[in-house]
DNA sequence: AATGAATGAGCGTTCATTCAT
DNA sequence: CATGAATGAACGCTCATTCAT
């Protein structure tokens, strides 16, 4: 098992996912993007959707490290659970503004994480695997956004992350929405803050 | 064209959406839920896509009657692009209350609409038409949301129809999200009123 | 049985088969030219083979009466395998004038003729009553051009319905192939005649 | 690519021609007579049309190679649109004597391959690349006669060619036509030459 | 480990034909 | 006579997957 060659296949069904859709990215396709042979990558994942599901992994863990690249100790407590200390000393308006600063500079550079995060909820409807997978990294991203907003409230972080995703999805559709106000407003209401 | 078979098939087409999903809807599962031979779905429709954009239709003009289904008035005023002067009358608090309180049980009821409706989005990344109906039709709703509302942030109606889409996305895929809790939030922030 | 309707099927077909060719020629868009009901098709004619039959033979009729208009006696003779007293006074030079100028007029004026021939010859290879129709036809009129121009050479009648077969058959594949060359070699080669 | 492979389907797909036609060669029943999977069809060609195209030159190419197998000298200085000397040095009664009765082995020898000439020209009417090789085939092949005949009448090549198609086709149609006596006749007036 | 030939189930679509009305 | 709804076999093509090399 060479780790690289794995980790290029992956790469490519990112690249494939955010250039193609996933209708168009067939196992020849993602392969070619890849630069790999299509027979390896049932050689290293067994399957179409056992490659989904190593990517929807490597891509959830890519998301923490992309918000908090600048503090890896909160990762390791995210991911371990508990709420980091330098987040617990911020007070509720400084941290909704640090964060949802934050998520907004996430949104605007890594748009291709977003169009491949609407690929697999696309996915998830016959691909069971991915389904439970997508599932499981949903359940834990919102209890890590409980933990950085201290918000107990499950509606919160449910809002907070399906709003984003409708948004999102609307705009894949349709690019004229007003996805800057739709989001400016989500973030105003959501953290009683104005920019 | 018999009218009766026509709508057999779009109700066969809806039926298959949710039940089944997209993916698996394909013409001959649809024409088995519709209890009708594959071949008159081309018949009456030309093709698969038109098949969806004819239920898409179907669905956006149910939608309105639903909501509105005790006040004709209002729906006709709606689709004219016209404020309904019964809407006029109210306060915003009571506007919030009303509309509030009726989507919630419009989504209550309608759950497979609100399937279909992410069947529909899915299948737009591959079939033209049916984006771009979908735009179109989604641009309406927001228009009427805004002459509801009275609210002319453009922010306010994208955010609105995200939100219960991301939402109803997600609880899709995992139904053991705060569903409840969010559109609660979601109308009390959006709407600034608590139940 | 209404003739009238069956000769409008009739006319559709030709008109379909010259605009359309064979293949495009579906019961359908043939009913359509004809402004009749695709069902009456298969009730005056049993199968699209058995309509292509019968315009095969109104053709063949046709073919004959647009040559000898002015000359009905000619036509009685010749359907009857008798040569036309007409012909046997001419020489064999003022009656290869005679014919070929015809038959340039003939090709040139009845163009789409010409093209459902090709159909025709097309249809053959999967249609084995439309097969049988034509050689039957063809016999006749390789026996008629034998008659008129008092040639007892087999091969005579052959080669002159071939090449003017085979000289339409490139010209439809090719519209730039030196066609009126060559219709004028092979009148001159064949009855050793300059215009 | 396996060119054997490559090659069995091409073979197929002549075979295929020959005994059943081109309608009834679909790429299953090509794919049966090629002893191989019909998805390898699509695998190495991309559509049945581009293997017909692959066929069609095939074909062409074979044929100047069976009509000067034993001068292989003539062949590249005809694929260079060159005349070859040796032709240069016959006189013209020698020449026509020479070709003619080549031409005639080799369509006696050759039948298939005739009937294959004329199912690319059925083809042609609905797959255009089908068409656009075989036009460039056809005046390739015009060329190199004009070139072996020394011949500069546009006519003349076009009518040669014409009529040799236009007999197959009628043979096909009907195989009791004086087809030795047609050639016969044709050769003796193009060429002004008797056996 | 890596290649690509080979497989086969399944897709949307077409269309001659049948038949109830 | 006429209509058009309904049927079903067949088509070209796609693609995840398998497997010999």
């Amino acid at each position: 098992m060479s780790e690289k060659t794995k980790q290029k296949i992956i790469d490519g069904a990112r690249k494939s996912l955010i250039k193609e859709g996933h209708r168009l990215s067939t196992i020849k396709v993602i392969a070619g993007y890849a630069g790999v042979n299509h027979g390896l990558v049932h050689h290293y994942f067994g399957s179409k959707e056992d490659l989904m599901v190593a990517l929807i992994e490597s891509q959830a863990q890519q998301v923490l490290e992309l918000l908090f690249s600048d503090n890896p100790d909160w990762l390791e407590d995210l991911s371990q659970k508990r709420r980091p200390k330098g987040l617990a000393k911020m007070k509720q308006r400084e941290l909704a503004q640090f964060m949802s600063s934050r998520m907004d500079q996430f949104f605007s550079a890594y748009d291709d994480f977003a169009k491949i995060h609407i690929e697999f909820l696309a996915m998830s409807a016959e691909m069971p695997k991915v389904s439970k997978k997508l599932k499981e990294i949903l359940r834990k991203h919102r209890k890590i956004l409980g933990l950085i907003f201290n918000n107990s409230n499950p509606g919160f972080t449910t809002l907070l992350l399906a709003s984003l995703t409708g948004i999102l999805l609307h705009y894949r559709l349709d690019p004229k929405i007003a996805i800057k106000e739709a989001r400016a407003l989500l973030r105003e209401k959501l953290f009683d803050y104005q920019l």
